[in-house]
Order: C-alpha cells, then sequence, then structure tokens
DNA sequence: TATGAATGAGCCTTCATTCAT
DNA sequence: TATGAATGAAGGCTCATTCAT
C-alpha cells in the first residue's frame, strides 16, 4: 500500500528553519554548520549523505531536520553563514582605509588569506557551492549580492573619489575584480601542487591596479 | 582472436568510449551529446535521469551505454566536443591576427559571442559542468588545460612582441583573462533579467586593455 | 566521537553486518532471514529481487539493507544461521552417544529429519545455496567447513576408538558420508514425486555401517 | 511508445533448436558449445553474458540465437554434449568388464580421470551446472537420468551376478556411488590447494567396495 | 546464414526524509 | 527536543534477445 506522503525533493512550502535565537539551539546549529561545511568539502555535495554531516555534528540524522528544512538548505546556510561574516570583516577592517581603492586591496587580501588559510572552507566556496539546483542558486543569491555589492560599492566610491577611472564600468569592474580572484582560488583548490595563494596577492593587485587606478594615482 | 571488424560489440570495460569512426555511428554519438547538452541544461547535471538524454536524442536508454561508458562520460565528452571545436575555432580565426593582443580580443569576442548566441550552451559550460565528483573534474581538466594554453599563450606572446606587459605574470592574467568573461558569462546566463552579453564586450576588452597592454600601446 | 548507543546507524560500509544483540533488531533480522529463506527457495536466488523479501519480511526494500551489506550477504547469513543451528544441535545430542559411530548415526538421522520435514529449507540448502558466485561461496565456506569438520571428527574418533575401520581415509570417508546423504536429499527435492526422505535413512546407514564400521562390530 | 513484444524470461513456445545435421552447421554449433563451456566456467553462468561465448566462438551474438533458442538452452545443450560422451565412452569401455564391479569401477575411473585431467569441465559440471532455474533442470534432468540409470543398471547388474550385496537397495546404492564421486570432485574443484583428484580415486573405491561388494568377494 | 547495433525491462542499491518513541 | 530505524521513490546500469541489413 503506498503511502500518500509525498517525497518531493524540492518542496518550499516548507519555509526557511531560519537562525535560532535560544543559545543552546544556536550552538547546536552552529555545530552543524561546521559539521556541513567539512562533510560537503570532504565528499562533495551530492556525494555527501545527511547522515556523514550528523556524525560529524554528532546529532542524530532526525536532528538535522529539527535546524534545517532539507539538504539544501543547510548547504544555503553555510553560505550564508560565511559569507556574512566575510563581510561584515570586510566592513569592518575597510572602515579606516583613507580611499576606496585601499578598500579593494584590503578586501582582496583580506579574502584570499581567508580562503588561503582555509582549504577547507575554499574548496566549499569556490567547488562545492557551486551547484547546479536552481533553489540552490536562489538561496545564495541574496547574500552573494550582498558580496558582490560591497565591491561594486567601492568601485563606485573610488569613481567618486577619482582614484578609479571614470570610464570603467562599474558593473563590469566587479566582475573583473571577482572573477580574477575567483578563478585564482578556484584553480588553486583544484591544483595538486601545493602552493600558497597568498603569494600571488601582490601580482593580483598589480594587475587590477594598472587596470582600475586612474593613471595619475597609479604610480 | 577477435575480429577488428567492429567498433563496438559487447563493451563492458570502464574505459571511456572515445568518438566512433564509422559515420553512421558517429551521427548518432553526436545525436546523444547534443541531446545530453540540451538535457543537462534543462534539469542540471544531477536531476537529469539517463532516460531524459536517450529519449531527447530518440534512442532507447541502454544505447547510451553503447557509446558512452557512465552518465559521467556522457558529461565530459559534451565538454571536450564543444571545448574542442571552440578552440579549433580560435586557432583558426586567431591566425591572421596582427599581433598577440589582437589574438586576445579574437579569442573573447568569439568565445562570448559563442555563448551569447547559445543560452544552452553558457548554460551548460557555465553551470552544468562546474560538479564537484572528482572524476568529472579529471576528464574535464585535459581539454580545459589545453583551451587555458591557448590564452597563457597568447599572453606570452604578447609579451614577446612587448605589446603586452611583461612585468605582469602571464599565469595570472590567464587567470584574469578567464576568470573575467567567466564571470561575466556566468551572471549573464543565471540572470533572470534579459540582456545581450555581447554588449558588454567592449566593456571587458576595455578594462583588460587597460590591465595587460602595454602603456604606449594602451592609446 | 561516534556515540555507542546505536548499532545500525547509516551504515555504508562493505562488511557484513553481523547478528545485531539488540532483541527487537534480532527479531526484524530473524523475520528477513526467514522471508529470504522462504522466497530463494521459491523463486531461486537469482529469479528473487531483493523486493520479494521484503515483501515476505513485511519490511521496506531498503530496511533489507540496514541489516545486510548485499543481496548476496542475505543468502550468506541464512546459511549461517541454519547451519549454525544444525550444528549446535547434533553437537548437543551427540553428547551422550556411546561410540564415534553412533554420533555418525546420530547427525545423519538428524540432518535427514530435519531436511526432510522441511522442504523449503531443504531446497534452500541442496538447491539455492550452490551458487556459482564466488562471493557466495566465500561466504559460505567457513561454516561449511566447520559442518564437514564435525562429520571427518567423529570419523577420526570412531577410528581411534576402534569403531570405525582404520584403514579408511577420514578426509574421503567424510566426503562418502556428506556426498551420499547430499545426493539422497537433493534428489528427493528434485523429485516431483511425492516420498518420505526419512524413509531412507536405514539403508543409508546400513551401507554406511558396512562401509564404515569394524568387521567385529559389523553385526 | 513501449513495445508489446514480451521479454519473458522463460518462453518455451520456442522449442529447442536441437543439434543440426548439415556438418557444417554442426561445426559452429559445437563451437559455442565449446566456447560456452569455458566462458560458463570462467566467469559462472549468471556472470557470464551471452556476448562472452560469442566472442569466444568467434561469432556474433545473435548468431547464437540461430543455433540455441536461449542462453538457458546453451547451459543445457553443453550438458548434453558432455555427458552423452561420457555416457558412450563408459559403455564402450565396460564391454568388456568380467562383472558389474568391475564397470562400477571403470566408471569412477574414467569418470574422475575425465574431469580430473579437465579442469575447466569439471567446473562447469559441478559448479556451474547447478543452478536452481528450473528450466535448466528439467533441460538437464533426461540425460542425468540416463546416467544414472547407467550407475544403477551396473549395481542391479551386480546383484544379479552375487558381487554386490542383494541387501542393498540399488537406487540408494545408485546415491552414494554417485553422491560420493560428485563430492570428491566438488571439493577439489574449489579447493585453491593443487592437488590431483585422481589420486583419490583408489582410496573412493576402497569404501564403496566395502560398501556394496558381497562379504566373499570383497578381498 | 550471419551480423551486431539497438532495445528496454528489470533490479540492486542509495539516501533524503519522516515519525514513533 | 532528540533519536535513528524505517521508508520507498528513484535511477544508473546490465544484458538477454531481436531484427534490419
Amino acid at each position: 500500500m503506498p503511502s500518500m506522503k509525498t517525497n518531493l525533493k524540492r518542496d518550499y512550502s516548507l519555509e526557511p528553519k531560519g537562525v535560532p535565537d535560544d543559545p543552546r539551539k544556536r550552538a547546536k546549529y552552529l555545530a552543524i554548520i561546521e559539521a556541513a561545511l567539512e562533510a560537503f568539502s570532504e565528499y562533495g555535495y551530492h556525494d555527501c549523505p545527511v547522515s556523514k554531516i550528523a556524525r560529524k555534528a554528532n546529532v542524530a540524522d532526525g536532528t538535522i531536520y529539527l535546524y534545517f528544512a532539507n539538504k539544501e538548505e543547510v548547504l544555503i546556510s553555510v553560505f550564508q553563514e560565511k559569507i556574512n561574516r566575510l563581510i561584515s570583516d570586510i566592513e569592518d577592517l575597510t572602515k579606516t582605509s583613507i580611499n576606496a581603492w585601499e578598500k579593494i586591496e584590503v578586501l582582496i587580501r583580506y579574502h584570499m588569506t581567508a580562503l588561503g588559510n582555509n582549504r577547507v572552507l575554499a574548496n566549499f566556496l569556490q567547488i562545492q557551492l557551486r551547484q547546479s539546483s536552481s533553489n540552490i542558486r536562489i538561496g545564495i543569491a541574496a547574500p552573494l549580492k550582498k558580496f558582490y555589492g560591497l565591491i561594486e560599492g567601492f568601485v563606485i566610491e573610488g569613481q567618486r573619489e577619482g582614484v578609479i577611472d571614470k570610464t570603467i564600468n562599474a558593473n563590469i569592474a566587479r566582475k573583473f575584480i571577482f572573477g580574477s580572484i575567483d578563478e585564482v582560488i578556484s584553480c588553486w583548490v583544484l591544483s595538486r601542487r601545493q602552493y600558497d595563494v597568498k603569494d600571488r596577492i601582490d601580482d593580483i593587485l598589480y594587475i587590477l591596479r594598472r587596470a582600475l587606478v586612474t593613471e595619475a594615482k597609479n604610480f
């Protein structure tokens, strides 16, 4: 007798569970997030059963579903947690920058250092996150747009300040900045050669400066 | 002593099947490739059962396995077929270029036009292909490296010619070129807004020229 | 650190699952064993989908895999469960035998009665179990060897006691005993004629006594 | 559009193809038989695709079906071909025997030598043939019964001659004879230890003689 | 008669998700 | 709130058999 209960993979009538306020819950929520980050990095999203996350988080399989609507939401939440942290860190760090170009430098240095020092996180963000499921892409869109906006904002600010060339399309500049470092980091993560991405930072900034910074300032 | 007459026979090995020589078989092979391109673009690799590809190709499910060792190999073969075509087209087009920078321009224009005119292909290359399975990444590595090599070769050539700044790390330059256009195309594919990526070509070239081309030449 | 609380959890290993200790789980384990015994007897191992076993055991298909690594392991486990029971019963029954020949008699009577009263079990042991898959043969080897050893041990014991002829090769005697009753039971299981194998016991023992027992004792 | 053609595994409306008379056909028929013998021995019946037989026989997959109704019939035909040869050889060899016990000795010596010298054949007859499919068992039944009858005939003959004990049930005696050598050969085939089964012949005959031959004659 | 590409039914197995405890 | 055993839908893949050539 086949049950009538649905097995819909993507049932978004179930709204996201959201981050719990209760500190005890929040701790377990974060434990699952960290476990998922590790597990996804280790096995790859599609080859990582929920049970692996549960085991790493030291909770039962079912417990995951008390904190997240489904496996996709776990992935999305990991991303949100990490990218929000990245964004707020960068916002803090750039508060004291003397101009927008310096802010971009800080952003790139910080971003590349954060990932360069944490291969698990880098693997997650560069590889595992890039899943084709449209639900995942939708869930990722908002915080990612925030990060994009941060970069693009610096570009526009720099153009207003005169430190960044005004003839450049700011949106393309954002894609140029993000795409370049994204590619550099992805290649590093996927490479079996052992090298330190952080050593590439100056080369990257050198090219970016040529591309974006106003002639006069480009010393 | 196995006869040499047949190409396919009953092949239960795990090795790649390779592109058939027999024109009739090659036609079916290509039909499956095209069907898979469409199906993967439409459903996403992991949400696309082999049966969907078979139906689109108008063959039985089992037939797929006469031409490809497994589903992963189908994905890899689609990529190889497409990227090799892209590479050889670009090699042809750049034969008449006056310098290496022009070659890079041709490459970018051609690449973005090819994908900009073919959203299905763009979706496949930018999104579906980026799967975390290590087998897939390995299968993709070789032809991708060829494409990378093409770009990096142009950069080095340009440095030798003096058209591209010699102080720039050629490998990083390659990542800039590829990463930028990759990001621009990916954003376009994922965007629900309708716009033409080809309109972004000049803006991209403008930034890249600033970034890479020698001061004197940078008019 | 995985908790010690559970036995099953999500176990994706390929190792044998083993008999569960928890009585509730053991009950389900045994239910599957019995269902498999029936199903294999009814359809034959290769013509018996796992789903048939599941249905007979009143569990879902997937549940089978919480208790057994794969279909082969189900077959092997049925055998182990049954043969171990047979061995321990015979060991108990022969404790009070006055000599080794009597032990052999007890063994044969018990074995033939057990199978003669249970055609399903007989069909399983005589027919379904004899699969050519080497994994199965390997899984069966150990408990079967134990049963062989039981017989051969009685022969050797009998020779030491003087009740069994010392000029006989004990290993060949074992094969003679086992082979004979095996053939008698197999013929019975496969026969469409309805007769009772147990009626053959005395005839068998008569021949075996002639063959094995010392002249003087052979009255 | 699912076709209506059936995929019945066991459609015996297709009658057996039978042994071809035309010598050219007969040659190919026998080639397939020999190839199947090898292939079944090598891979096991269920793990041996028809294509493996075809390849070994140097014919196309489809050709098999011009000579045999289906895979089961191939197995059955191999058996028939081999057992009939065995039977007629034994019939020839026993023509000159001085009594029925000698005939039994000849049968056992010949049988064990034939298989002992040909592990492929032994593996086929002892292991691969023992499949649970009832169609196979039915197909095998007739020639096997002939072989059984040969043995049982010798026993009865011996009892009439007085060389074999008259108090023994002839049918059980047949099962003893066949069961014993069957077990000895099976153990040999499955054993990874390298030894020669033919060395066991005298030991077996010794036990069987004790079991069956009249006291007076049992020297 | 021979070929071998094509078929497609079928099965083992996985694992996201649920729910009784 | 937490557990984890149970579920069962789904899909990759195999291979006996067919049939157009």
